[in-house]
DNA sequence: AAGAGTTTCAACCGCCTGTAG
DNA sequence: GCTACAGGCGGTTGAAACTCT
């Protein structure tokens, strides 16, 4: 005997959801918050200025409001920072898609969780297999030159496809650039809007320097990974009990996981061991392995 | 140009946990 | 302690987009 349901699925609208179901529940929610997610698509539905009645259940409402309409939501591909950051938050806590998501802000665990099946994975994969080829040429492939164009379909469509275009991926020649800082090429899927500046060039002939200016708008993630005292989190010591097969849960104090989420959480002077956090996250050893 | 094959990702499903009564 | 409910999570699915031949 299962649970019931949580919502009567009879009469209800199932796939990709419309635009003006989108704006029925982002005004119910901007005007009354979230919460009460069983009830939110009736109470929405009556109080609609457009009398659209949300035929949706509950969690598809969450799903929709947390996956796509969020305000806070950060569309476009995932940053090179972003994709480090994720490879390593992974090996520390394996497929958690919640707690890596929100360790990278404006990121969705269900993007996330994508992200690392179709593409991170395969690739972390990948370098196991073959390391040499982990510095792979840049230059863009035929495939990622498609991304930059986009494929515009016809408008009238109802139903909202919710796909961010991705743009070309981006290469530097790394004799051209030894001495001059250039530009950065937004990664594939980087979604252009005109606003958006990539505006701090980046010498990219050293990774660090390259990882510490990548500018992440809100803040720097690699401030982040070169800040943070890993070992406030766990006996350096004593790797073993970090395998992700480990039936031990990683515990992160409150303090560590508050300065991981909030925005002003780097301490200009806190201690930046470089050496410690290489040590931990770049580690070929068998405890981060999967 | 067209059809087949592949990739991407929004949405769904079912299970789990926390909580109120 | 038990039950039902609400919300959250991770795995999976399938349609659309894209690439290849």
């Amino acid at each position: 005997m299962g649970r019931s349901p949580c919502c009567s699925k009879v009469g209800l609208n199932r796939g990709a959801w419309t635009a003006a179901e989108d704006k029925t529940l982002s005004d119910y929610i901007k005007l009354h918050g979230e919460g009460r997610w069983r009830n939110l698509p009736k109470r929405a539905g009556e109080l609609s200025q457009t009398f659209v009645c949300l035929k949706r259940c509950g969690k598809s409402c969450r799903l929709r409001w947390l996956n796509y309409l969020r305000p806070d939501i950060k569309r476009g591909n995932i940053s090179l920072d972003e994709e480090e950051l994720i490879i390593r938050l992974h090996k520390l806590l394996g497929n958690r898609w919640s707690l890596i998501a929100g360790r990278l802000p404006g990121r969705t665990d269900n993007e996330i969780k994508n992200y690392w099946n179709t593409t991170l994975g395969k690739r972390v994969n990948d370098r196991k297999n073959l390391t040499s080829t982990c510095k792979q040429s840049n230059h863009p492939t035929k495939k990622d030159q498609k991304k930059t164009e986009p494929h515009h379909k016809n408008e009238s469509n109802a139903v909202v496809r919710t796909k961010a275009r991705r743009c070309s991926r981006g290469y530097f020649n790394p004799q051209q650039h030894k001495t001059e800082p250039i530009e950065r090429i937004p990664r594939p899927g980087t979604v252009l809007t005109e606003d958006s500046s990539i505006s701090n060039p980046v010498e990219l002939n050293d990774p660090l320097s390259f990882m510490m200016d990548a500018n992440m708008g809100q803040f720097c993630l690699t401030e982040i990974l070169m800040n943070f005292e890993f070992s406030d989190i766990f006996d350096t010591n004593n790797k073993s009990d970090l395998s992700p097969s480990s039936k031990v849960p990683i515990f992160f104090p409150d303090e560590t996981l508050e300065k991981w989420t909030e925005g002003d959480y780097v301490q200009p002077n806190m201690g930046c061991d470089h050496h410690l956090f290489a040590s931990i996250t770049d580690s070929e050893g068998d405890w981060l392995a999967e």
